[in-house]
DNA sequence: CCTACCTATGCAACTCGTTGCAATGGGGCC
DNA sequence: GGCCCCATTGCAACGAGTTGCATAGGTAGG
Protein backbone atom coordinates (compact mmCIF):
# COMPACT_ATOMS: atom_id res chain seq x y z
CA UNK A 1 0.00 0.00 0.00
CA UNK A 2 0.94 3.42 0.10
CA UNK A 3 0.33 5.90 2.48
CA UNK A 4 3.72 5.79 3.80
CA UNK A 5 5.10 6.32 -0.09
CA UNK A 6 2.54 9.21 -0.61
CA UNK A 7 4.48 10.79 2.91
CA UNK A 8 7.32 10.21 1.26
CA UNK A 9 6.27 12.09 -1.88
CA UNK A 10 5.01 14.75 -0.16
CA UNK A 11 8.15 15.02 2.50
CA UNK A 12 10.77 14.70 0.08
CA UNK A 13 8.95 18.02 -1.42
CA UNK A 14 9.17 19.86 1.94
CA UNK A 15 9.89 18.67 5.98
CA UNK A 16 6.70 18.73 7.70
CA UNK A 17 4.89 17.77 10.99
CA UNK A 18 2.08 15.79 11.34
CA UNK A 19 -0.33 18.05 11.49
CA UNK A 20 1.40 19.79 8.65
CA UNK A 21 0.64 16.46 6.50
CA UNK A 22 -2.55 16.15 7.48
CA UNK A 23 -3.63 20.13 6.18
CA UNK A 24 -1.86 18.57 2.89
CA UNK A 25 -3.96 16.16 2.56
CA UNK A 26 -6.76 18.08 2.71
CA UNK A 27 -5.71 19.94 -0.52
CA UNK A 28 -3.04 19.03 -3.45
CA UNK A 29 -1.85 15.46 -2.85
CA UNK A 30 -5.53 14.97 -1.24
CA UNK A 31 -6.87 15.39 -4.66
CA UNK A 32 -5.93 11.70 -5.34
CA UNK A 33 -4.83 10.02 -2.16
CA UNK A 34 -6.70 11.17 1.48
CA UNK A 35 -5.77 10.46 5.00
CA UNK A 36 -6.88 11.23 8.70
CA UNK A 37 -4.47 12.79 10.95
CA UNK A 38 -5.21 9.70 13.35
CA UNK A 39 -3.60 7.49 10.34
CA UNK A 40 -0.77 9.94 9.19
CA UNK A 41 0.84 10.02 12.94
CA UNK A 42 0.30 6.29 13.52
CA UNK A 43 1.99 5.93 9.74
CA UNK A 44 5.01 8.42 10.62
CA UNK A 45 5.53 6.31 13.72
CA UNK A 46 5.92 3.45 11.80
CA UNK A 47 8.01 4.96 9.29
CA UNK A 48 10.43 5.96 12.07
CA UNK A 49 10.46 2.82 13.59
CA UNK A 50 11.91 1.85 9.45
CA UNK A 51 13.97 4.44 9.57
CA UNK A 52 12.48 6.21 6.48
CA UNK A 53 12.00 9.04 7.98
CA UNK A 54 13.72 10.90 11.14
CA UNK A 55 12.27 13.46 13.44
CA UNK A 56 13.58 16.68 15.11
CA UNK A 57 11.54 17.97 17.83
CA UNK A 58 11.07 21.79 17.13
CA UNK A 59 9.77 24.08 19.95
CA UNK A 60 7.52 26.77 19.23
CA UNK A 61 6.27 30.07 21.32
CA UNK A 62 3.04 29.45 23.14
CA UNK A 63 1.75 26.32 20.70
CA UNK A 64 2.42 22.64 21.68
CA UNK A 65 5.89 21.73 19.93
CA UNK A 66 5.74 19.84 16.93
CA UNK A 67 8.25 16.91 15.57
CA UNK A 68 9.26 17.50 12.12
CA UNK A 69 9.81 15.25 9.98
CA UNK A 70 11.79 14.55 7.76
CA UNK A 71 13.03 11.94 4.40
CA UNK A 72 16.51 9.22 5.33
CA UNK A 73 18.19 8.11 2.75
CA UNK A 74 17.21 4.73 3.31
CA UNK A 75 13.64 6.43 2.70
CA UNK A 76 14.95 8.09 -0.43
CA UNK A 77 15.84 4.83 -1.52
CA UNK A 78 12.58 2.86 -0.76
CA UNK A 79 10.73 5.79 -2.40
CA UNK A 80 12.91 5.36 -5.74
CA UNK A 81 12.15 1.52 -5.86
CA UNK A 82 8.68 2.08 -4.90
CA UNK A 83 7.99 4.54 -7.93
CA UNK A 84 10.38 2.41 -10.23
CA UNK A 85 7.37 -0.83 -9.12
CA UNK A 86 4.71 -1.76 -11.48
CA UNK A 87 1.53 -0.09 -10.63
CA UNK A 88 -1.65 -1.63 -10.22
CA UNK A 89 -4.98 0.39 -11.44
CA UNK A 90 -6.40 0.49 -8.48
CA UNK A 91 -10.78 -0.05 -8.90
CA UNK A 92 -12.98 3.29 -8.19
CA UNK A 93 -15.57 3.01 -5.57
CA UNK A 94 -18.68 5.05 -5.90
CA UNK A 95 -21.30 4.49 -3.19
CA UNK A 96 -23.78 6.62 -5.82
CA UNK A 97 -23.39 4.48 -8.81
CA UNK A 98 -23.95 1.16 -6.99
CA UNK A 99 -27.35 3.29 -5.17
CA UNK A 100 -28.20 4.23 -9.15
CA UNK A 101 -27.92 0.60 -10.05
CA UNK A 102 -30.67 -0.09 -7.49
CA UNK A 103 -33.04 3.12 -7.63
CA UNK A 104 -35.76 1.19 -8.48
CA UNK A 105 -35.53 -0.99 -5.50
CA UNK A 106 -36.05 2.47 -2.93
CA UNK A 107 -37.42 5.84 -3.42
CA UNK A 108 -36.18 7.00 -7.14
CA UNK A 109 -36.76 10.85 -6.32
CA UNK A 110 -34.30 10.77 -3.27
CA UNK A 111 -31.69 9.61 -5.25
CA UNK A 112 -32.34 11.80 -8.05
CA UNK A 113 -31.90 14.21 -5.51
CA UNK A 114 -28.67 12.53 -3.97
CA UNK A 115 -27.10 12.81 -7.36
CA UNK A 116 -28.00 16.62 -7.49
CA UNK A 117 -26.35 16.85 -4.46
CA UNK A 118 -23.22 14.88 -5.63
CA UNK A 119 -22.99 17.61 -8.65
CA UNK A 120 -23.46 20.68 -6.46
CA UNK A 121 -20.40 19.16 -4.43
CA UNK A 122 -18.42 18.44 -7.49
CA UNK A 123 -19.40 21.56 -9.06
CA UNK A 124 -17.70 23.46 -5.92
CA UNK A 125 -14.46 21.05 -5.96
CA UNK A 126 -14.27 22.07 -10.05
CA UNK A 127 -14.34 25.51 -9.14
CA UNK A 128 -11.83 25.41 -6.62
CA UNK A 129 -9.40 23.25 -8.66
CA UNK A 130 -10.05 25.95 -11.69
CA UNK A 131 -9.09 28.75 -9.25
CA UNK A 132 -5.89 27.17 -8.12
CA UNK A 133 -5.25 26.30 -11.62
CA UNK A 134 -5.39 30.01 -12.88
CA UNK A 135 -3.62 30.82 -9.89
CA UNK A 136 -0.23 28.59 -9.51
CA UNK A 137 -0.31 27.57 -13.21
CA UNK A 138 -0.94 30.78 -15.71
CA UNK A 139 1.25 29.27 -18.40
CA UNK A 140 1.23 25.89 -18.80
CA UNK A 141 3.35 25.65 -21.66
CA UNK A 142 6.64 26.57 -19.60
CA UNK A 143 6.71 24.41 -17.09
CA UNK A 144 8.82 21.61 -16.82
CA UNK A 145 9.95 18.66 -14.11
CA UNK A 146 8.43 18.20 -11.11
CA UNK A 147 5.84 21.85 -11.24
CA UNK A 148 4.77 20.23 -14.57
CA UNK A 149 3.80 17.21 -12.58
CA UNK A 150 2.19 18.67 -10.15
CA UNK A 151 0.31 20.91 -12.55
CA UNK A 152 -0.98 17.67 -14.57
CA UNK A 153 -1.78 15.74 -11.68
CA UNK A 154 -4.20 19.07 -10.56
CA UNK A 155 -5.54 19.11 -14.73
CA UNK A 156 -6.61 15.91 -13.91
CA UNK A 157 -8.47 16.80 -10.46
CA UNK A 158 -10.28 19.10 -13.05
CA UNK A 159 -11.10 16.35 -15.79
CA UNK A 160 -12.28 13.81 -13.17
CA UNK A 161 -14.58 16.63 -11.87
CA UNK A 162 -16.26 17.34 -15.05
CA UNK A 163 -16.38 13.33 -16.02
CA UNK A 164 -19.02 13.46 -12.30
CA UNK A 165 -20.57 16.49 -13.19
CA UNK A 166 -21.07 15.62 -17.26
CA UNK A 167 -22.00 12.14 -16.07
CA UNK A 168 -24.63 13.03 -13.21
CA UNK A 169 -26.21 16.15 -15.52
CA UNK A 170 -26.77 12.93 -17.99
CA UNK A 171 -28.24 10.90 -15.11
CA UNK A 172 -30.75 13.53 -13.87
CA UNK A 173 -31.28 14.69 -17.72
CA UNK A 174 -32.41 11.11 -18.36
CA UNK A 175 -34.69 10.91 -15.60
CA UNK A 176 -36.22 14.00 -15.97
CA UNK A 177 -37.02 13.47 -19.96
CA UNK A 178 -38.66 9.99 -18.91
CA UNK A 179 -40.74 11.39 -16.42
CA UNK A 180 -42.20 13.86 -18.51
CA UNK A 181 -42.02 12.61 -21.83
CA UNK A 182 -45.73 12.56 -22.66
CA UNK A 183 -46.12 15.71 -22.23
CA UNK A 184 -43.84 16.64 -25.23
CA UNK A 185 -44.75 16.86 -28.84
CA UNK B 1 -20.32 0.66 4.43
CA UNK B 2 -21.88 -0.99 1.29
CA UNK B 3 -20.98 -4.46 0.37
CA UNK B 4 -23.84 -5.46 2.45
CA UNK B 5 -26.00 -3.07 0.24
CA UNK B 6 -24.13 -3.65 -3.26
CA UNK B 7 -24.90 -7.53 -2.60
CA UNK B 8 -28.79 -6.49 -1.48
CA UNK B 9 -28.70 -4.56 -4.62
CA UNK B 10 -27.21 -7.56 -6.93
CA UNK B 11 -29.61 -10.17 -4.85
CA UNK B 12 -33.01 -7.64 -5.92
CA UNK B 13 -31.91 -8.28 -9.36
CA UNK B 14 -31.68 -12.24 -8.88
CA UNK B 15 -30.95 -14.95 -5.99
CA UNK B 16 -27.33 -15.53 -6.61
CA UNK B 17 -24.66 -17.78 -4.99
CA UNK B 18 -21.72 -16.58 -3.60
CA UNK B 19 -19.52 -17.49 -6.22
CA UNK B 20 -22.28 -16.22 -8.95
CA UNK B 21 -21.93 -12.97 -7.12
CA UNK B 22 -18.50 -13.11 -7.79
CA UNK B 23 -18.84 -13.55 -11.04
CA UNK B 24 -20.97 -10.04 -11.13
CA UNK B 25 -18.47 -8.41 -9.19
CA UNK B 26 -15.76 -8.96 -11.68
CA UNK B 27 -18.27 -7.35 -14.26
CA UNK B 28 -21.70 -5.05 -13.90
CA UNK B 29 -21.67 -3.97 -10.54
CA UNK B 30 -17.80 -4.55 -10.78
CA UNK B 31 -17.47 -1.01 -12.94
CA UNK B 32 -18.25 1.21 -9.39
CA UNK B 33 -17.28 -2.06 -6.86
CA UNK B 34 -15.22 -4.41 -6.22
CA UNK B 35 -14.84 -7.38 -3.98
CA UNK B 36 -13.22 -10.74 -3.69
CA UNK B 37 -15.20 -14.21 -3.04
CA UNK B 38 -13.47 -14.47 0.74
CA UNK B 39 -15.10 -11.38 1.41
CA UNK B 40 -18.17 -12.20 -0.39
CA UNK B 41 -18.86 -15.39 1.75
CA UNK B 42 -18.13 -13.62 4.98
CA UNK B 43 -20.35 -10.66 4.51
CA UNK B 44 -22.91 -12.83 3.11
CA UNK B 45 -22.44 -15.14 6.37
CA UNK B 46 -23.17 -11.92 8.28
CA UNK B 47 -26.28 -10.95 6.35
CA UNK B 48 -27.98 -14.03 6.93
CA UNK B 49 -27.21 -13.64 10.38
CA UNK B 50 -28.72 -10.04 10.48
CA UNK B 51 -31.76 -12.01 8.61
CA UNK B 52 -31.56 -9.64 5.26
CA UNK B 53 -30.83 -12.82 2.97
CA UNK B 54 -32.07 -16.32 3.32
CA UNK B 55 -30.39 -19.33 1.88
CA UNK B 56 -31.37 -22.29 0.14
CA UNK B 57 -28.87 -24.98 -0.41
CA UNK B 58 -29.13 -26.31 -4.25
CA UNK B 59 -27.87 -29.87 -5.18
CA UNK B 60 -26.24 -29.87 -8.58
CA UNK B 61 -25.18 -32.73 -10.64
CA UNK B 62 -21.15 -32.99 -10.73
CA UNK B 63 -20.76 -30.01 -8.67
CA UNK B 64 -20.46 -29.58 -5.30
CA UNK B 65 -23.62 -28.14 -3.51
CA UNK B 66 -24.32 -24.32 -3.86
CA UNK B 67 -26.33 -22.11 -1.47
CA UNK B 68 -28.61 -19.53 -3.46
CA UNK B 69 -29.33 -16.29 -1.18
CA UNK B 70 -32.34 -14.47 -1.99
CA UNK B 71 -33.34 -11.27 0.02
CA UNK B 72 -35.91 -11.38 2.73
CA UNK B 73 -38.69 -8.36 3.55
CA UNK B 74 -36.35 -7.28 6.26
CA UNK B 75 -33.29 -7.36 3.96
CA UNK B 76 -35.50 -5.23 1.06
CA UNK B 77 -36.32 -2.84 4.26
CA UNK B 78 -32.89 -2.33 4.82
CA UNK B 79 -32.10 -1.96 1.09
CA UNK B 80 -34.48 1.03 1.11
CA UNK B 81 -33.63 2.57 4.37
CA UNK B 82 -29.97 2.83 2.80
CA UNK B 83 -30.97 4.03 -0.63
CA UNK B 84 -32.73 6.82 1.02
CA UNK B 85 -29.84 7.56 3.39
CA UNK B 86 -27.75 10.49 2.11
CA UNK B 87 -24.32 9.70 0.58
CA UNK B 88 -21.00 11.02 1.12
CA UNK B 89 -18.85 11.28 -2.25
CA UNK B 90 -16.17 8.70 -1.98
CA UNK B 91 -12.72 10.06 -2.13
CA UNK B 92 -10.86 8.98 -5.25
CA UNK B 93 -7.25 7.37 -4.58
CA UNK B 94 -4.95 6.77 -7.36
CA UNK B 95 -1.59 5.33 -6.92
CA UNK B 96 -0.69 6.55 -10.52
CA UNK B 97 -1.09 10.02 -9.71
CA UNK B 98 0.64 9.72 -6.31
CA UNK B 99 3.56 8.33 -7.91
CA UNK B 100 3.25 10.99 -11.09
CA UNK B 101 3.85 13.89 -8.36
CA UNK B 102 6.60 12.76 -6.70
CA UNK B 103 7.98 11.38 -10.46
CA UNK B 104 11.11 14.33 -10.00
CA UNK B 105 12.49 11.53 -6.72
CA UNK B 106 12.74 8.38 -9.03
CA UNK B 107 13.20 7.00 -12.20
CA UNK B 108 11.03 9.59 -14.40
CA UNK B 109 11.08 7.32 -18.12
CA UNK B 110 9.86 4.18 -15.91
CA UNK B 111 6.94 6.29 -14.39
CA UNK B 112 6.05 7.15 -18.20
CA UNK B 113 5.85 3.64 -18.96
CA UNK B 114 3.54 2.84 -15.97
CA UNK B 115 1.15 5.58 -17.48
CA UNK B 116 1.84 4.04 -20.87
CA UNK B 117 0.59 0.48 -19.38
CA UNK B 118 -2.39 1.99 -17.84
CA UNK B 119 -3.61 3.73 -20.56
CA UNK B 120 -3.45 0.44 -22.32
CA UNK B 121 -5.38 -0.85 -19.11
CA UNK B 122 -8.00 1.66 -19.64
CA UNK B 123 -8.19 1.30 -23.89
CA UNK B 124 -8.97 -2.38 -23.38
CA UNK B 125 -11.76 -1.72 -20.47
CA UNK B 126 -12.95 0.87 -22.55
CA UNK B 127 -13.63 -1.32 -25.59
CA UNK B 128 -15.38 -3.47 -23.66
CA UNK B 129 -17.66 -1.21 -21.94
CA UNK B 130 -18.02 0.09 -25.21
CA UNK B 131 -19.07 -3.33 -26.72
CA UNK B 132 -21.06 -3.96 -23.92
CA UNK B 133 -23.10 -0.81 -24.64
CA UNK B 134 -23.66 -1.41 -28.55
CA UNK B 135 -24.74 -5.22 -27.68
CA UNK B 136 -27.25 -4.83 -24.86
CA UNK B 137 -28.37 -1.18 -24.86
CA UNK B 138 -28.69 -0.06 -28.69
CA UNK B 139 -31.65 1.97 -28.38
CA UNK B 140 -30.60 3.85 -24.88
CA UNK B 141 -33.52 6.38 -25.65
CA UNK B 142 -36.10 3.73 -25.28
CA UNK B 143 -35.15 2.78 -22.14
CA UNK B 144 -36.82 3.53 -18.68
CA UNK B 145 -36.56 2.53 -15.20
CA UNK B 146 -34.15 -0.21 -13.99
CA UNK B 147 -33.20 -1.28 -17.30
CA UNK B 148 -32.18 2.51 -18.22
CA UNK B 149 -30.18 2.98 -14.05
CA UNK B 150 -27.98 -0.06 -15.56
CA UNK B 151 -27.80 1.06 -18.82
CA UNK B 152 -26.43 4.98 -17.53
CA UNK B 153 -24.24 3.49 -15.19
CA UNK B 154 -22.72 1.62 -18.14
CA UNK B 155 -21.81 4.32 -19.93
CA UNK B 156 -20.81 5.92 -16.60
CA UNK B 157 -17.56 3.55 -16.70
CA UNK B 158 -17.52 4.32 -20.74
CA UNK B 159 -16.91 7.93 -19.30
CA UNK B 160 -14.70 7.47 -16.67
CA UNK B 161 -12.32 5.22 -18.74
CA UNK B 162 -12.48 8.53 -21.55
CA UNK B 163 -11.18 10.55 -18.59
CA UNK B 164 -8.21 8.03 -18.23
CA UNK B 165 -7.52 7.79 -21.44
CA UNK B 166 -7.38 11.27 -22.24
CA UNK B 167 -5.47 12.62 -19.13
CA UNK B 168 -3.11 9.70 -19.51
CA UNK B 169 -2.18 10.85 -22.95
CA UNK B 170 -2.15 14.66 -22.46
CA UNK B 171 0.78 13.31 -18.99
CA UNK B 172 2.70 11.29 -21.85
CA UNK B 173 2.18 13.70 -24.49
CA UNK B 174 3.46 16.89 -21.87
CA UNK B 175 6.46 15.21 -21.28
CA UNK B 176 7.57 13.72 -24.32
CA UNK B 177 7.21 17.15 -25.44
CA UNK B 178 9.46 18.37 -22.57
CA UNK B 179 12.12 16.39 -23.46
CA UNK B 180 11.92 16.66 -27.00
CA UNK B 181 11.26 20.40 -27.24
CA UNK B 182 14.01 22.04 -28.37
CA UNK B 183 14.20 20.10 -31.48
CA UNK B 184 11.47 21.81 -32.79
CA UNK B 185 11.29 25.48 -34.76
C1' DC C 1 -16.09 34.43 32.41
C1' DC C 2 -17.62 30.78 29.53
C1' DT C 3 -17.68 28.60 25.26
C1' DA C 4 -15.67 27.20 21.41
C1' DC C 5 -12.31 26.38 18.29
C1' DC C 6 -7.16 25.93 16.84
C1' DT C 7 -2.56 23.68 17.28
C1' DA C 8 -0.39 19.49 18.22
C1' DT C 9 0.03 14.69 19.33
C1' DG C 10 -1.59 10.30 20.10
C1' DC C 11 -4.27 5.65 21.92
C1' DA C 12 -7.82 2.03 21.50
C1' DA C 13 -11.34 -0.35 19.40
C1' DC C 14 -13.42 -1.36 15.56
C1' DT C 15 -14.69 -2.32 10.59
C1' DC C 16 -13.33 -3.13 5.94
C1' DG C 17 -10.58 -5.44 2.77
C1' DT C 18 -6.51 -8.42 1.19
C1' DT C 19 -3.63 -12.52 1.04
C1' DG C 20 -2.74 -17.08 1.68
C1' DC C 21 -4.41 -21.43 2.37
C1' DA C 22 -7.60 -25.55 2.50
C1' DA C 23 -11.21 -29.31 1.29
C1' DT C 24 -13.66 -31.80 -2.12
C1' DG C 25 -14.84 -33.83 -6.29
C1' DG C 26 -15.31 -33.38 -11.33
C1' DG C 27 -13.46 -32.73 -16.17
C1' DG C 28 -9.92 -32.34 -19.66
C1' DC C 29 -5.29 -33.05 -21.44
C1' DC C 30 -1.09 -35.58 -22.45
C1' DG D 1 -2.30 -42.69 -14.54
C1' DG D 2 -0.79 -38.14 -13.33
C1' DC D 3 -1.46 -33.33 -13.48
C1' DC D 4 -3.81 -29.24 -13.36
C1' DC D 5 -7.66 -26.36 -13.53
C1' DC D 6 -12.68 -25.46 -12.33
C1' DA D 7 -16.59 -24.99 -9.05
C1' DT D 8 -17.84 -24.16 -4.42
C1' DT D 9 -17.36 -22.96 0.11
C1' DG D 10 -14.80 -21.28 3.74
C1' DC D 11 -11.03 -20.03 7.70
C1' DA D 12 -7.20 -17.38 9.67
C1' DA D 13 -4.03 -13.79 9.82
C1' DC D 14 -2.93 -9.54 8.59
C1' DG D 15 -3.03 -4.71 6.99
C1' DA D 16 -5.48 -0.46 5.95
C1' DG D 17 -8.67 2.93 7.36
C1' DT D 18 -12.44 4.95 10.49
C1' DT D 19 -14.47 6.59 14.75
C1' DG D 20 -14.28 8.07 19.18
C1' DC D 21 -11.76 9.86 22.66
C1' DA D 22 -7.90 12.29 25.44
C1' DT D 23 -4.58 15.93 26.67
C1' DA D 24 -3.27 20.58 27.07
C1' DG D 25 -2.26 25.38 26.31
C1' DG D 26 -3.72 29.59 23.28
C1' DT D 27 -6.75 32.68 21.22
C1' DA D 28 -11.11 34.80 19.80
C1' DG D 29 -15.98 36.01 20.45
C1' DG D 30 -20.31 36.80 22.93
Amino acid sequence: MALEHALLVSLSEQAASGLDLTHRFDKSIGYFWTASHQQIYRVLGRMEGDGWVHCEVVAQQGRPDKKVYAVTEPGRLELERWLAEPTVTDPIRSELMVKIRGASYGDRAAIIEQARESLEDHRKRLSLYEFLESKDYPNPDLLEGRELDICLVLRGGVRLERFWIDWLTDYIDAHTRTTTKERRP
